[in-house]
RNA sequence: GGAGAGGUGGCCGAGUGGUUGAAGGCAGCCGCCUGCUAAGCGGUUGUGGGGGUCAAACCUCACCCAGGGUUCGAAUCCCUGCCUCUCCGCCA
């Protein structure tokens, strides 16, 4: 969420930004015009009720001296009459500006390159090189039920379309990855471990920004199991956790890793990878979630950047970084790096993680703030998070970039004492 | 799921219709005092909005879990929801 000031007085400023990630105009001129009438209402109400507390003072002091007050009660019935009616009227302004002003996304930041699709994100970086098959590279989903560790006709019989199952050596790699990525983050990047609740209430999905705008992307439980929302990340229970707190600036930066299972409807994604593990409706993920002061926070992206890189590193997978255009950046980022690893089989690279800095716009959704010692007032916290990483993306990825013409695959060097074994065979 | 109790400021805790943004204590901050000890004395310390100012000062509205209601007036009464605790039931 912006800051109703900040709309209300540089509105030209929320224009630009609208016009940068290729959005009308039309909900930011309904949030200023509703914005308008609030504020002049707000400004009758509160002169009505300082008339009222006056008079209210009054009868109080005739009542306690015992003295009559029946025609000052007249006189304060007469100033409260009508209060009341506006009052609600000013209710439903609050409720409807607060409505338009939740869809308005977050300003992109001045080093977002403006670009209309994803087509326009920036490639900032590349690690390692392309594998060399001297055979034609499977696709994951090909490799894996060859070897037997991925079964997606079952998981379609037991759930649906867009799920698996991981067997034997795929269980245990999916659990290895799971395992390496949480051991490298808090060991060596400091990072603590949360293991959070993967239903949510409302509040939480607005806070980060799910809600409203995305409600049709996310699993919900009916009224009847307290409407529930299975969580699309956990960014969302892990940035909510310290929703309202007034946190203490020496409690900062926080650094937060969770793994969670996540859900996703993909609902606007028919026909998309609908083959494989790149787009499923459940999947494991890691998370990277900070909590910094705004002076530090674009440092604090890079940092976590490279946390999530570093996994990508130590497997050995040939990736790039880019820099999301502004009208590929999601709805709460003000900026955002994509990880994306080389997929051989499809000759490109995916997305496997997304490492963004929301600066106060989740924080101010979620009240998220922190106190300076001796200073007055509070300041909204930086939230940043990243994916570190998505893991059923980087089995399938390990699948693709190590896999040998006999039909297995090379286990990398990281992983294979949790693994037990340096490469999977079919058995 | 059933029965009961409760949710007040950073913390503890008073307050059941009228100068209560909220007693008292603790903690914090400022000052004073003191040749004795984590001592004593005085003062001070919430958040958000609107107005005001170069910036302050200042004025004002709201906030005692949340949302409604009753009333001239609510932390205080009523309703709903959420959460916590105790007992019973069920259960990984």
């Amino acid at each position: 969420m912006l800051d109703i000031r900040f709309v209300r007085e540089r509105a030209d400023e929320v224009v630009t930004a609208l016009k940068k990630r290729g959005e009308g105009t039309e909900i930011l001129n309904a949030f200023l015009a509703i914005e308008s009438q609030r504020r002049d209402l707000l400004k009758i109400v509160e002169e009505k009720r300082q008339v009222r507390n006056t008079i209210t003072k009054e009868v109080g002091n005739l009542k306690k001296q015992g003295k009559d007050a029946s025609s000052v009660l007249k006189e304060a019935k007469k100033v409260s009459d009508g209060i009341a009616e506006k009052e609600e009227v000013l209710r439903e302004l609050d409720r409807k500006g607060m409505d338009e002003l939740l869809l308005i996304p977050n300003i992109p930041h001045e080093s977002v390159p403006v670009g209309t699709d994803e087509s326009q994100n920036k490639e900032l970086r590349v690690w390692g090189a392309k594998p060399d098959f001297s055979f034609e590279p499977l696709n994951h989903w090909d490799i894996g039920e060859n070897l037997g560790i991925l079964d997606f006709e079952r998981a379609g019989k037991i759930a649906g379309a867009r799920f698996v199952i991981n067997k034997g050596a795929g269980a245990r790699l999916e659990r290895a990855l799971m395992n390496f990525m949480l051991n490298v983050h808090t060991k060596d990047h400091g990072y603590t471990e949360i293991l959070p609740p993967i239903l949510v209430n409302r509040e939480s999905m607005t806070g980060t920004g799910q809600l409203p705008k995305f409600e049709d992307d996310l699993f919900k439980l009916s009224e009847e199991s307290k409407g529930f929302l299975l969580i699309p990340t956990a960014e969302v229970p892990v940035t909510n956790m310290h929703r309202q707190e007034i946190l203490n600036e020496n409690d900062l930066p926080l650094y937060y890793t969770a793994y969670t299972p996540c859900f996703r409807k993909e609902a606007g994604a028919y026909g998309k990878d609908t083959r494989g593990l790149i787009r499923q409706h459940q999947f494991n993920k890691v998370e990277l979630v900070k909590f910094v002061k705004p002076e530090g926070s674009y440092d604090e992206l890079e940092a976590l950047t490279a946390n999530a890189e570093e996994i990508l590193k130590r497997l050995g997978l040939h990736y790039r970084v880019v820099c999301l255009c502004s009208g590929d950046l999601g709805f709460s980022a003000a900026k955002t790096y994509d990880l994306e690893v080389w997929f051989p089989a499809q000759g490109k690279f995916r997305e496997i993680s997304s490492c963004s800095n929301f600066e106060d716009f989740q924080a101010r959704r979620a009240g998220i703030r922190f106190k300076k010692p001796g200073k007055k007032g509070t300041e909204f916290v930086h939230t940043l998070n990243g994916s570190g990483l998505a893991v059923g993306r980087t089995v399938a990825a390990i699948l693709e970039n190590f896999q040998q013409e006999d039909g297995s695959v090379i286990i990398p060097e990281a992983l294979r004492h949790s693994m037990g074994t340096d490469r999977i065979s079919k058995l």
